[in-house]
Parts: structure tokens; C-alpha cells; sequence
RNA sequence: CGGGGAGUAGCGCAGCUUGGUUAGCGCGCCUGCUUUGGGAGCAGGAGGCCGCGGGUUCAAAUCCCGCCUCCCCGACCA
């Protein structure tokens, strides 16, 4: 039993200003979390106990799935994120510092060198594969933009898992394993989630999913497709993206050059020349961080997508470029051409205009357009790739209804790695054959704190937070009303806690409106009040959090509330 | 990093435009009395480098310059 004295952290009002996001002013307002500094917090007694079961949670699907629990470093050598190639290509998000002896270290972000490393020493045979590692722990990742109190902040707890396999196939299998154990630990949580294909970003690799909350405060935009299932991280997602009206059968026409005043838009255009969007191409013209200038040519009826196209050009971003490189590559905003680009910069073209003919492109002069300008024939693309950002509405590209885009929070993903770390740490382990082989990684990934939040996000109302049993902080809110009620509750609690069913007694000298108040912003799963009233009536009353206020309140004799409890919140 | 906003008591805010004695209000906190089933009432009280540094001025929370911090919107992540 723990006593509300005992508690650090006290109940407000009123929420600090600057939180916005209801599950997060309702965490700070009922005493769960505190802010230190940007993206930094401290988890007082109430949240840590939701952190620390739901981390439990994550141990028995992640032992059940055949994990084993260890532990690796905060901080790293920086001399292992070389040798991966990491240390230089992840930007200033990795914290970099130097010891006493001026030698590199950096703060953990992720952990693939580290168990890559281990894998290379402690790994010598097939007989040895697979694995599963998994640990939980603090990460630092100084994000530019840390928002939404804890759905994203620069320290974080992750769980985070590892799969050592000796071929791909072994690794499918993993990862099969662990897209369910994520599931269960999302659905034990309380938490839907809908996993979606995504982008492999700075983990490389060859294929991952995330595990996506729906949700308007969410950063991702996820397009699913209601009739068939479909679902995809829109960094990713495809579309299927008609011919241009005519057809894809139209023959190559000779280029033509035509007079287009004051025509510097699409819709401008297409007015001017009397034609639609799709037999437009329009061009981007965009920068890698290391100062390649990309041109990216779309339909003029689609619209870019950066993550596809930063993933052709391999970037890890890009950026709008300047005037004068537009200038310098002979282009002319608005009426811009991709032919004579040629080898002044890089020249990505969308697949869909890949097969569409006799585009209106821009001629590179002020005023004048080009008709049917065909890809091959008047200019020769560096890449020729998916670039289309799909919109709401578009076709599914599986079953051709229309797909629907909504924002999702990841509180997840699973990553097939493949052997880029086992090749760069040297990770080989000998197979049945004799061969040398390198050892097939797979990562798997969840954020404790997130996951706390968007939970608290999904489940309140306007009364305060309602925790699903499986991750509350305590099972049971006691609260002791007057001096004849804190008497009787000590033994309540006890007779509670024999069966395992945590309790959080309220033994303030408050006014009973306050207690009330409190036990409800505070959302245990199940409330009990224990008074001279109760007493009287013939024990304590009981409700749940999640019954409508006023009503469903009923007494419940002292030595059936164990049993009472249980068949409303099952075991825990 | 770009754009927008904010730093005044533990929390939420006013005051600043138009400088002027002791910097206010609500909640919370302390003491006393009353009260005691839905955030009590009365009385008394504590608590401030007005974000930091510089400047202007007889005088700065207030005007000017610089810096720091935090929040929100865009590109990235668990």
C-alpha cells in the first residue's frame, strides 16, 4: 500500500501553460510527470509505476517470444559508431562529447553497433543462431523539435530488441515472431495500433513496419485503404495513378514550342493551353545536405513526396534550393524545363511520368512552354522512381478504392537489417558448410514513455485520466473519509493487497470533494471509499473509473472486496 | 534551422502601451476557529534578483540592445 502522503508530486487545477495536449496536461495535472527542460522529464511516483508495468508487460511477450533480458551502455565510444559509418552519417541528433583523455564517446541513440560488437565476439557458429536480445533502457536523441510533453521527447525509455539469424529466412521468421509480441504488448497495454509499412530512414535495411496509434496529435500521415486493409507510412505509400486521359498508347509528337504568357503555375498553364493537369509535368528543384542539387520532374496532377525522393538520391534530407542554383543550372522557376539539365544536376523522374507521353513541360525561358515532351527521347533521367505523395481519395494501387489518410503517433516499429552492421563490425559466424557467413540482424523497437502517453491519451474524459487495469498505477484508489474511514482502511488495504491487487489510500485530511476529485483525475481502475456512512451501510462503496459518473456506486462488505475487485479487473 | 508567441510567488495570470512610493489577483501553502460526502467559510500570515547581462533616465517589471530558456507551426524519430 502506498499513502498519498507519501506521494511526491501534487494534484492541480490548472494545467502549466504551454501544454496543450489533453493527455499530456492531465499527466502533469495529476501529478504523474514534470518537466525539467526541453524534451526532459521526470517520471514522479504515479508514472513510473504505469512505466514499470508496462515494461513487465513488455518482458513476458518478449520472453515469451524467446528473448532473453540484458543490458548494454548509455554511453558508447565513438570509435564504434565509425567504424559503422553512423558516427558521421546521423547529424547533430547523436550527442557527441569527449572524456577526460580527450576520446570520443557519444550518448546511445540505438544500439545495433553495440550488439553487433557483441555479436562478433560471443558468436562463432550456426549452432549458436538464432537470438533474441532485448533491454530496456534510456536513449538521448537531441530532436529539433521535441512537442506533446511525452509523445516525443529528446531522453526516452526504449525497449529495444535485437534478432541475430543466419540467413534472411531465419530472419523473417523473427520478425514474424516479434510483429505479434508487439501486438499483444500494444493490445495488453490498451492501446490500438495498426502496423503499417514504412520507410527503412537511418536504420537502412530492407523492410520495416511501424506500430502507428491513430491519432489527430500524431506527426505521421498514414494511408490506408478501408476495403482491402492496405496501410502504409505515406513516406512510403503508393497510389495507383491513372494513365493520362487518351491513354499510355499515344505515339511520340515532335517537340513544339509555344508562347505562354504570365502561365508560371500548373492551373495557370493548363488554363492558358486549354489542357489538364496530368498532361503536365511540373519540376522541384531541391538540395541534399551535401550540396547535390536534385531536379525532380511529377505529373502536374500529382504532388513530390521529399521521403521518396531523399531515398533515390540517397539523402538522408533535402532541401528547397536556392535562386541562384536554380539559375545556375539553366532552369526558370515557372516555366522550367528538365531538357539540358543534363550533368549540372541530378534528374529524378516519377514513374508515372516515365509512362505518360507528350507532357507540357516549361522551356527554360520566361513565357514559353514545351508540348509533348517525352522522357528518353528529349532528356535522360538519372532515376526513374516513385515520387507521387499520395492524396486523400487516390486509388488503393492493391484493390482500387479510394484510401483515406489520418495521423498517427509511432509508438513502434520492426526493422529487417539485413548484414550492413555484421559486415561492419564483423560479425561472421561459421555455417553447417564450413562458409563463412555474416550474421543477419533484425531491430525492433518501443518507446516506454510514449507509449504511456498515447494511452493516456486514448483513455480520459473530461473527469481526469481512466488506465486500463493492465498498466494503472495502482489497482485500487482507496479513499479514507473522516476519521472513522482512515481507521477501517488499513485493513481494507491489507485484505486487498493479499490477493495482489495494488493500493494507493488516501489518507489525506481533506474534505471528501477533494479526494474525489483527485482519485478521478488520477484514474486508478477501480475506486473505493470507505467512510462512517459506508460503514454503516455495511462496508465500503465501490465503483470503477470507467462507470459514468453518479450512478453504478455500490457497498460492498469489507471481506468480499478482494473478490469483487477481481471479477472486475481480472487478475494482476 | 526558418516562422510565430511567452518568461512577473509552487501553479495559472494581470500590470508594461503612457517609466514614479510598499508589484497585484485567483489557486495552492502556513496558523487559528468553524465546517466535514463532490475542489469549504472567516480571520491572520509566509512566499518575488519581475529570465540573465548591459544601456537610457533623477527614477526601469515597464523604454532600448544583446543573450538564455520554454511553447506553438514546418523538415526528422520510440
Amino acid at each position: 500500500m502506498v499513502k498519498m502522503s507519501q506521494l511526491l508530486g501534487a494534484t492541480l487545477r490548472e494545467a502549466p501553460a504551454g501544454a496543450d495536449t489533453p493527455g499530456y496536461q492531465l499527466l502533469v495535472r495529476a501529478g504523474y510527470i514534470r518537466q525539467l527542460g526541453q524534451g526532459i522529464f521526470s517520471y514522479l511516483p504515479l508514472a513510473w509505476r504505469v512505466m514499470r508495468r508496462i515494461e513487465q508487460i513488455m518482458r513476458e511477450e518478449m520472453d515469451a517470444a524467446g528473448g532473453v533480458e540484458l543490458s548494454m551502455p548509455v554511453v558508447h565510444p565513438g570509435e564504434l559508431w565509425k567504424r559503422s559509418g553512423r558516427y558521421d552519417k546521423i547529424g547533430p541528433e547523436m550527442v557527441r562529447f569527449t572524456d577526460r583523455r580527450d576520446r570520443s564517446l557519444v550518448l546511445a541513440m540505438t544500439n545495433e553497433e553495440v550488439v553487433a560488437s557483441l555479436a562478433a565476439s560471443e558468436i562463432q557458429s550456426w549452432r549458436q543462431l538464432p537470438k533474441l536480445v532485448y533491454h530496456i533502457q534510456l536513449k538521448f536523441r537531441d530532436d529539433p523539435r521535441p512537442r506533446a510533453g511525452l509523445i516525443r521527447t529528446r531522453e526516452f525509455t526504449m525497449k529495444d530488441a535485437y534478432t541475430l539469424d543466419r540467413d534472411e529466412e531465419g530472419l523473417n521468421v523473427q520478425y514474424e515472431r516479434l510483429h505479434e509480441a508487439y501486438m499483444a504488448i500494444f493490445d495488453r497495454c490498451g492501446l490500438e495500433t495498426i502496423p503499417v509499412a514504412a520507410d527503412v530512414g537511418m536504420m537502412g535495411g530492407s523492410q520495416a513496419h511501424e506500430f502507428m496509434y491513430l491519432n489527430p496529435i500524431g506527426e505521421d500521415t498514414i494511408v490506408l485503404c478501408d476495403s482491402c486493409g492496405y496501410a502504409q507510412n505515406r513516406q512510403v505509400a503508393k497510389a495507383a495513378i491513372p494513365e493520362v486521359s487518351g491513354g499510355g498508347e499515344e505515339k511520340d509528337e515532335p517537340l513544339e514550342r509555344v508562347e505562354t504568357p504570365s502561365a508560371n503555375t500548373i492551373e495557370k498553364l493548363c488554363e492558358t493551353l486549354g489542357v489538364t493537369p496530368d498532361r503536365t509535368a511540373k519540376i522541384v528543384f531541391m538540395a541534399t545536405s551535401d550540396e547535390r542539387l536534385v531536379v525532380a520532374v511529377v505529373r502536374g496532377d500529382t504532388s513530390l513526396n521529399e521521403a521518396k525522393l531523399a531515398n533515390v538520391v540517397g539523402a538522408p534530407e533535402l532541401r528547397p534550393m536556392t535562386g541562384e542554383e536554380i539559375e545556375k543550372i539553366g532552369c526558370v522557376p515557372g516555366y522550367a524545363s528538365p531538357i539540358g539539365v543534363g550533368e549540372r544536376a541530378i534528374v529524378v523522374v516519377d514513374e508515372v511520368v516515365a509512362r505518360s507521353r507528350n507532357l507540357v513541360s516549361g522551356a527554360n525561358e520566361e513565357g514559353w512552354h514545351l508540348l509533348n515532351v517525352n522522357v528518353g527521347r528529349d532528356y535522360q533521367p538519372d532515376h526513374v522512381a516513385d515520387l507521387v505523395a499520395v492524396e486523400d481519395g487516390q486509388a488503393c494501387v492493391v484493390c482500387g478504392s479510394a484510401l483515406r489518410t489520418a495521423r498517427g503517433v509511432e509508438v513502434g516499429n520492426i526493422f529487417k537489417l539485413g548484414t550492413s552492421y555484421a559486415d561492419s563490425m564483423g560479425a561472421k559466424y561459421l555455417a553447417e558448410d564450413g562458409t563463412e557467413r555474416p550474421i543477419v540482424m533484425g531491430c525492433y523497437g518501443i518507446g516506454v514513455g510514449r507509449l504511456l502517453a498515447c494511452v493516456a491519451e486514448e483513455h480520459r474524459d473530461d473527469r481526469g485520466l481512466v488506465w486500463p487495469a493492465s498498466i494503472a498505477p495502482f489497482a485500487v484508489h482507496v479513499c479514507a473519509i473522516g476519521d472513522e474511514g482512515l481507521a477501517a482502511a488499513g485493513e481494507l488495504a491489507e485484505s486487498i493487497e493479499a490477493v495482489s491487487f495494488d493500493v494507493l489510500l488516501d489518507d489525506r485530511e481533506e474534505r471528501p470533494g477533494v479526494q474525489f476529485t483527485d482519485a478521478e483525475l488520477i484514474g486508478c481502475p477501480v475506486q473505493l471509499t470507505v467512510s462512517k456512512r459506508s460503514l454503516a451501510a455495511g462496508g465500503v462503496e465501490a465503483k470503477l473509473r470507467s462507470a459514468a459518473p453518479g450512478g453504478d456506486t455500490v457497498i460492498v462488505p469489507v471481506d468480499e472486496l478482494a473478490g469483487w475487485v477481481g471479477d472486475r479487473i481480472g487478475p494482476r
